[in-house]
DNA sequence: CTGAAAGCGCTTACAG
DNA sequence: CTGAAAGCGCTTACAG
């Protein structure tokens, strides 16, 4: 290439990048000789000699009929307006493969990480954190020493009791993900909490089913909601930490004849646009994936871009969520 | 690092990479020291070094709603078992938005490209490939010159018509993506093909209408499902190229009281997962995005692998759909 | 305005 | 068995 237009290297970088002024017939000479060539400078090499990596790791328990999908496509979008590319890395929710996604991205591959943490390896986090690679979590505030952009899901889960309440329903039941213990999850956590805030607010019964082992699996969904009938037969309204289990309720109930909205109503909690989609549309509390993707990756970018400033730049966001009313309530 | 084991880089490189022999308490003194000092090498800098990235670029067209969802997740876990980063890029099926990604993926990021591609950019794809790019093709084979990975979409789209001729279905119609002119998308032509094949061969009228504009968007499905059944009130089976148009069909007939499947049958030709966890659980065609996603991956890097033994391996493989009977047929 | 040199953090023949 | 050197493809102060 550089022989091509018969300057040094160090005149084509300077050229192709507008770095620094060159000689109009130089620059046009390297212009062509580029087109000839159909050369690219390679940007990998670049960024190994500036030490920015242009690249952000995105770790999210799963995609597939997840609100993750949503925001995936979102942080691409606005990493890639940005200058940046994804590197995706799915969990299942398995700490193990996290920490192992986690030490292979520290490794030197990325700037900066989003991440929906199981919360099983914040000291992980913090030390790659301390090692200088942005990190911002998403979905799941499980350290708050680390930026976190989240939904307001203890209002929602309040909110979403109110407003059930306020349409007649006194045996308000809650399916949920992991919220008690060593590996709750916190959004459910919080749910929960909001759900006990209304519950003991208004003087109702608490009836709550956690699914176990796999997070937003159907058949753990129909499950719960088995038991949940099975227990409390005077059950008036459902609600469901996800939209996936919104959508195992909808079936259950239908498979048992009950009429859906007249005798229980049903509410998701995590609303991703599936609700809209179904023969009986679901209403949720809607979360804006976009909200979440675009500030996450705002906020990790310019933590990248602050560290040569050496600012410490630790935010929290939080967005409400809104509720889009549809048929099953 | 090297200092504190008191020894060069190199002996460091070679005792954490077991290449080649140290001495086993020099070894040891420098694994002390590593861990001491939570050194990690940078696998950037070795990249740059050895010219493989470990890296693969992922294009599709969308993950929300879509069998790329699944796909993309089967590619990620296998492409980490075989020590590969995956890079995630979407389209929404833009040819620019694609040029756009692929133009900087070639420039030094990736060693390979895994790719659902909109069919405008075969001959920048091609150029890549001559580049040293592996380049594996998924769900849509637009080039024969590139490797590719598929689902026979004539065969199952031909077997669909059957299998609801047997049921007694005469009016059987197609709700389908682009699949003529310029701008038609591989799998969806070759639906339109094994529909018209099995139609002449069955003596029936072919239905069929085309989802304009965005892909896989409800909104359009509704609204083909709309014109379909105003245009052919005798239709008694609708075949949807896609879930999410399935899903709109399903929908459009609850909204006109046509009980499904005693007046009309619905199919899907793309099933992924969604179609069980419906009220109504729908019929359909499942593709095996792990089958796909596993293969593809498993190619990607074998061409990338071969590289320097420079054989050229462009294989296709497409892979049969099977049929999962559900309730809407 | 542009060349020559140094260097990003590793790896790998080459010596010894 | 391990050091010293070269080099991956760029960029960027430093000269001139």
């Amino acid at each position: 290439m550089a022989q091509l237009a018969n300057v040094h290297p160090a005149t084509v970088s300077r050229a192709l990048n507008n770095v620094s002024y060159v000689k109009p017939e130089t620059k046009a000479r390297i212009i062509a000789a580029a087109a000839e060539l159909n050369y690219h400078a390679d940007v990998f090499a670049r960024s190994f000699k500036k030490g920015i990596r242009y690249t952000i790791g995105v770790v999210v328990p799963n995609v597939h009929m997840t609100i993750f999908d949503d925001i995936i496509q979102c942080i691409e979008t606005k990493a890639r307006a940005l200058g940046y590319y994804i590197l995706f890395c799915h969990t299942n929710d398995d700490p193990e493969i996290e920490a192992q996604c986690l030490n292979r991205l520290r490794a030197g591959f990325v700037d900066g990480i989003i991440i929906a943490s199981t919360g099983q390896n914040n000291a992980l986090l913090r030390e790659i954190h301390l090692q200088g690679i942005a990190i911002v979590q998403i979905v799941r505030n499980h350290d708050e020493k680390l930026s976190s952009v989240v939904s307001d899901y203890e209002e929602a889960c309040y909110k979403a009791v109110h407003y059930l309440y306020d349409k007649g329903c006194r045996e308000i039941a809650l399916i949920n993900g992991p919220s008690l213990g060593r590996f709750a999850i916190k959004p459910y956590k919080t749910r929960y909490e909001g759900y006990k805030r209304a519950v003991n607010e208004l003087g109702l019964r608490a009836i709550c089913e956690f699914t176990d082992g796999v997070i937003n699996s159907f058949a753990s969904g129909v499950s719960c909601a088995k038991k949940l009938l099975d227990e409390n037969p005077e059950t008036d309204a459902i609600m469901t930490a996800v939209d996936v289990y919104g959508m195992a309720a909808l079936r259950l109930l239908r498979e048992r004849n009950i009429k859906v909205p007249d005798k229980i109503k049903v509410v998701s909690l995590t609303g991703y646009s599936v609700g809209n989609l179904l023969e009986r549309s679901l209403t949720s509390f809607e979360l804006s994936a976009k909200e979440i993707g675009d500030s996450a990756t705002q906020i990790v970018i310019e933590e990248i871009e602050a560290k040569a400033d050496n600012k410490p730049l630790v935010r929290h966001l939080t967005f409400a969520a809104t509720l889009s009313e549809r048929e099953s309530s």
